[in-house]
DNA sequence: GCAAATGATGCAACCGGTTGCAAAAACAAC
DNA sequence: GTTGTTTTTGCAACCGGTTGCATCATTTGC
């Protein structure tokens, strides 16, 4: 067989030598001086390469602690979000030697922790987790901290737990989009988001809550609207909106996909936005500028978010034992669903320039 | 140390019996009659739960021949297309117990290479690539044909290659599109699209010239624009076109993206869409529908396209040496941006029906 | 009651690398 | 010409599984 992949031994017995003298050969960086004599290391450098040799990183990582595999759960990669994140990560640890290994938990606990499961036995370096938190409990964390396997949790935390994260400001996010409510005039401000067991939402709330108090307006109750986070899920509550009395005036969505969904519910049924009813978003999806109604958002680091997530395991799985979390800041953009009128065009739609920026970033280390 | 992963010996020493018998009896399949005494296989079973084993795949791939990985590069994830692919994929292959590692290609043919050597070297079962294209030749992939790599090219294919392949039928979209805008009474019909060295514009641009042609319009070379594919190009090309004389009526996107910044520059010039320049895109991203003007734009079916891809790799993988391409039917989706109104609501923005029926497709095989 | 067949289990080699330690070779010092 | 160092190199064990074949204990056949 000549075209079966090379192994060590091949290129052992081409260069005449043993395996362990290539293997140490090859193992030296690039112009470290090894134990070996210059003749020697030449025919074993001629013999690789004209093999065309590749290590098999199988073995190698059975042998070394090290696998340099990294796995990395999302709980979906339909919506514009995790894409990005998980981009920006994949390239981050690629600069490092590692490779990836994908599971999606499809916004399912049991899933999840089948595939964690299944990513252990891979002897992952590392794990990069956005959290389901669909049933709670952050147990399945608690047992990787005990294991020693470095992980970083994103996006969703965990409070009053010691582990590693990045998310971002969700409580200070949602303070900013119900004060800019309340500047706009408005007073009868509704929430809609998704389940509280998840941590963004619980702090989305928290801060929408503060920012009501702070400027003397009691939350209601009936003004917090519970529903799935998807399109569907926001034009169905906007017949629950309209239900109630007296009818918000505004309403914070705990994320783009569920605005859009308000909005196009609105055009449906000839609410005008802003007039008669102002809507704001949160996460600044790509085509967020673009719409009938351009929507005011709260734009989120995505791509720094999955960056600093790689870093944060990379260092993590240096030394381990100690842990941060990272709270990234977020941006309010203003659009039309909140305004009168358009903003100025630079500040309209800069959605694309940012995009710009992350590539650059991305491939500029 | 009590909380090191359990191994193979681990489970064999508090069973008493040897690590072979231990692995025949966990690798019988649930209930087939094994050469074991019933007694010895609970002492296994017992001892295995008790010890929460797991066994290694990476000795396991070692041993094997089968690793169980699958190796997936996309040129990008920051679009909404490759995402969509990605999960159909990862979802599809992990229901058949694979793992997939993640490669983006940055769409650089150069990242492509190594990325694929590095996929290789986890000795992957299978690979699934969507190639940049960005430099031309296939000899990457006759390299992987002549090794006996099962592997899947998805979305750009090489044309007179035996490859396995999954894509949409991009010539046909590309005349409907046209047919479509001629339909509409233009005749004066521009097109801007990405490099031609990638099969898919390629494509495209033959259907453009075809249905062109079968309507007594002769092509014209100043009107087959060449960008950037992203809105910043779509943008600068407006601009081009505004240039022509005589002025298109008409401008076919090859993508959403494009079509995007086409669309934002056209609003930004005063030119009213459709009155003035008929918009078309390609893809059918999932916020087309909610636009400003809405976009008239060619659906690709990303998550079929997906899940074919992942299945006809698990059939290859089975038993190699034949090789299928498959192309998917695209369809129309007609919108504000060719039609002076919009098209009743059900077709206005089906996308949400479409993308539920995707994720229910994918959760149920 | 003994050979042959059958059933149950373990030994050891192998997958493709890494690495501790010893052996062999080269060279210096006496 | 020995002995002691130092440099070069190879042997062999190990990582955690799988698997061909040998071994040993039971039955079965007659």
């Amino acid at each position: 067989m000549p075209n079966s992949v090379p192994t060590l031994e091949d290129v052992a017995n081409l260069a005449g030598v043993s395996k362990s003298t290539v293997s140490r050969i090859l193992a030296a960086p690039k112009g470290l001086r090894v134990p070996y004599a210059p003749e020697t290391q030449k025919k074993v450098w001629d013999a690789s390469t004209k093999l065309g040799y590749k290590p098999s990183k199988l073995a190698r990582g059975l042998t070394m602690a090290r696998t340099g595999i990294i796995g990395l759960t999302v709980p979906s990669l339909t919506d514009s979000f995790f894409p990005i994140v998980t981009s920006a990560i994949e390239t981050r640890l690629a600069e490092e030697g590692y490779s990836v290994i994908l599971a999606n938990s499809n916004a399912n606990s049991q899933t999840e922790r089948a595939k964690i499961d299944d990513l252990l036995s891979w002897h992952v370096d590392g794990l990069i987790i956005a959290p389901t938190q669909e049933a709670g409990g952050a147990g399945l964390f608690w047992e990787l901290w005990r294991r020693g396997t470095p992980f970083v949790l994103i996006d969703r935390t965990f409070p009053e737990t010691p582990f590693c994260s990045v998310s971002t400001e969700d409580e200070a996010g949602a303070e900013m989009a119900v004060e800019h409510l309340i500047a706009q005039g408005r007073r009868r401000i509704a929430r809609v988001g998704g389940p509280l067991g998840v941590s963004t939402n619980r702090l989305r709330h928290t801060g929408y809550t503060a920012a009501l108090i702070r400027h003397g307006i009691l939350p209601r109750p009936d003004y917090a609207l519970e529903t799935f986070p998807s399109e569907e899920g926001g034009r169905n509550a906007l017949t629950r909106i309209l239900a109630l009395d007296p009818p918000p005036d505004a309403v914070f969505c705990f994320s783009d996909h569920l605005a859009f969904g308000v909005l196009e519910a609105c055009s449906h049924c000839g609410l005008r936005v802003p007039e008669d009813l102002a809507i704001i978003g949160y996460a600044d999806l790509p085509q967020s500028g673009l719409l009938k109604v351009s929507l005011t958002t709260i734009r989120q680091p995505a791509a720094s978010l999955g960056r600093r997530a790689a870093e944060l395991l990379i260092a993590g799985m240096k030394k381990t034992g100690q842990s941060e979390q990272i709270t990234l800041p977020v941006e309010l953009i203003v659009r039309e669903s909140t305004c009168g009128q358009a903003a100025p065009a630079k500040q309209e739609n800069p959605s694309d320039n940012s995009r710009l920026t992350n590539r650059l970033t991305l491939t500029n280390p």
